[in-house]
DNA sequence: TATGAATGAGCGTTCATTCAT
DNA sequence: CATGAATGAACGCTCATTCAT
């Protein structure tokens, strides 16, 4: 009775225990090189009890995943039923809920990130209904907005969901890594900049008068 | 002696034979999933002769990497080397060269994006300073663009490079998971898409008469 | 306290549910390859009640196996002491007494047979001494037969119950494994020809008047 | 090259000293309760090198069955073949192939019978075709000898094969768990009264003068 | 060069048993 | 009596790597 839902009280949720702890070391060891002793260690817990809760190590893996990914798809198909948002600040509002779900879990994310997004000739295989549902979201703001002229037209939202969300997960994957600074200044502004470049472009505009003379 | 050079006459570049096998049964089976063996068996050597050649079954993945990635850090300083090339040109080249590679080699850049590029935890890590030298090159090309006016200066060639690589490489990975169709006409779109959207970004520019209006 | 004696009125025998339970799931997927749980699962109790009623998995096969057994040592015991009834029909009696256990509970007697009297070198070893009680108890009705004249007395009790009683085991097994069908008329014809071919053999008598003629 | 055939001269089989190793190990501790460890040691090789030469531990204990139980079925044969012996001697010969058997190669005939031939529900289930294959060439024995009126033709030859190869099997196990005595002369006398038994049947003949009476 | 037999550490999983409630 | 969460030892199998020939 106490296993899946949090038990009130006296003790704590052993499967939630052993979750997390997987978060921490998925993230540190890397979902293969780690053992689930490894697990059961860091959630201080008999090796036997991880797989009492889960099928597998592997089950482990998918649970974390669905859990937070699905979390992510409701904050999508949130952000587009606003009717009052234009379709830039959807895509910010959900470049702004990818990026702050790193800022608040990095371990879980470059988790969800490194070994099932990337990973897409193991987990990510098994996972991709799921994970193109996220992709079909943010592309179906696009093509609204292109019904409505404010997006153009020769891009699909298909195609402008990949390079969307690709950027998202290239700028991920730079703080994963630690190849550029992870500071609440350098979050914002990349939320801001991954929709700039996106929706508006590399490309500065030719300045109003002398747009003549350069064309 | 024979190893690196083609061997005169007489027979077959072992070494080859296993590269070229390797690159195949890795894009089929995934790096981690096969065995040297089946390396061996698909390359028509024996089992041993893997290791004559190669310290590891690592090392051959590294030297897959190795050769094609350098290819690519070629070809885009060549690109970049040329002043008579607009940045956006430059950024078309860039994309095309990555295109025409899955093009014309799909299970190799398979296993170059699925198990170096994507698997940034594992083999990612070891190669993450000749990977950065590809970002950076292509940053050059941005933030020259930028030094001329071409480009924002609000976006660095840094950040810009991420979201072009990222939106390339997520463009790469529909492919390689066959989610998007891959005729010549579809890498010829997408080339021209992923640079239209990052440099002119998704926005429908006003209507010649309506700036004034909008603006 | 209700263990043993059927507990009066309120609910079911726990224990007895228990073993029943373990009967057809031993029977269904051998005593090795199932899990207590199995047999929990189809008893309709806890887990740990099993570990209330018996020590062990083992305890609840060594209680199956020796509550049979005990029965069929004393219907054999009872059959042995009819005065009235001449050896052969003795074992006429026995072979229908197993044969009819097989027929009422074929579970259980593939359990018994399958897991215990035929895996001598596991549970069957344990059990030696009294599965030889039973061979011994055969054994003494065919060394009194001999006493008497009506059996031969080059074959020693102790050898002709091997025989008969692997013979009989044979014959089971045959049930069991449904190499051969399993009617009514099938039982009761395998009695009566398991006892001819040990008493009177396999090889026909010659006719009366044409003995000489063959001799 | 050298795996399969035994390799001249200069070294051993190491497949074979697997095999010889494990009927050792199976017969002292029986196959579920031995590790794969227990026979490599035994054997005095390398762990890892079991499983270059079988597929499983189990596919080892099928090798040893299939190995010896096709001897035997060519015995049988060859026995049968024969047209200038009597069925009963017939059924000597094939009782004495089996009782030297064991006497020559005690430990695989134990592993054969307890772990094959009498775990029907685990490995004879595999291996029935091949068991019921030496039952049905007995009782082709039996039939022809009922065809030419020299056995009854009450009891099929199904049966009677079943009959006799019970009662020998039991005789074997007797063996195998030391209930009775294993010297030359007592083999032979097995032989010769498991036929007697079997062909002639317990009782004895009505004494000449007397069946008259006695009828 | 070339072969493939030989090595052995490592890991995921199972499941009988215990025990706190 | 009854529950089922918790424990942890045990083991089959994999496979990268080595090495004798």
């Amino acid at each position: 009775m106490a296993a899946n839902p949090a038990r009130a009280g006296t003790g704590v949720d052993k499967r939630r225990l052993i979750l997390d702890a997987a978060i921490h070391v998925f993230a540190r060891k890397g979902f293969h090189s780690c053992r689930v002793s490894d697990v059961a260690d860091e959630a201080g817990v008999a090796y036997g009890l991880v797989y009492h809760y889960f099928q597998s190590k592997e089950e482990i893996l998918d649970t974390l995943f669905s859990e937070r990914w699905q979390l992510m798809i409701d904050a999508i198909v949130a952000i587009d039923a606003r009717d009052d948002v234009a379709a830039r600040d959807k895509l910010y509002m959900v470049a702004s809920f990818i990026v702050d779900s790193y800022r608040h879990e990095p371990d879980l994310m470059k988790v969800i990130i490194v070994e099932v997004t990337r990973a897409a000739n193991t987990f990510g295989r098994r996972h991709l209904p799921k994970i193109r549902e996220a992709y079909e979201l943010i592309g179906k703001i696009v093509d609204d907005a292109r019904g409505e002229g404010a997006f153009k037209s020769d891009i699909s939202g298909e195609f402008a969901a990949m390079f969307f969300y690709g950027a998202i997960e290239q700028l991920l994957s730079a703080w994963i890594f630690d190849l550029v600074p992870q500071t609440d200044e350098e979050f914002e502004r990349a939320k801001s900049l991954v929709v700039e470049a996106i929706c508006s472009g590399l490309e500065a505009e030719p300045a109003e008068g002398l747009s003549a003379v350069s064309g």
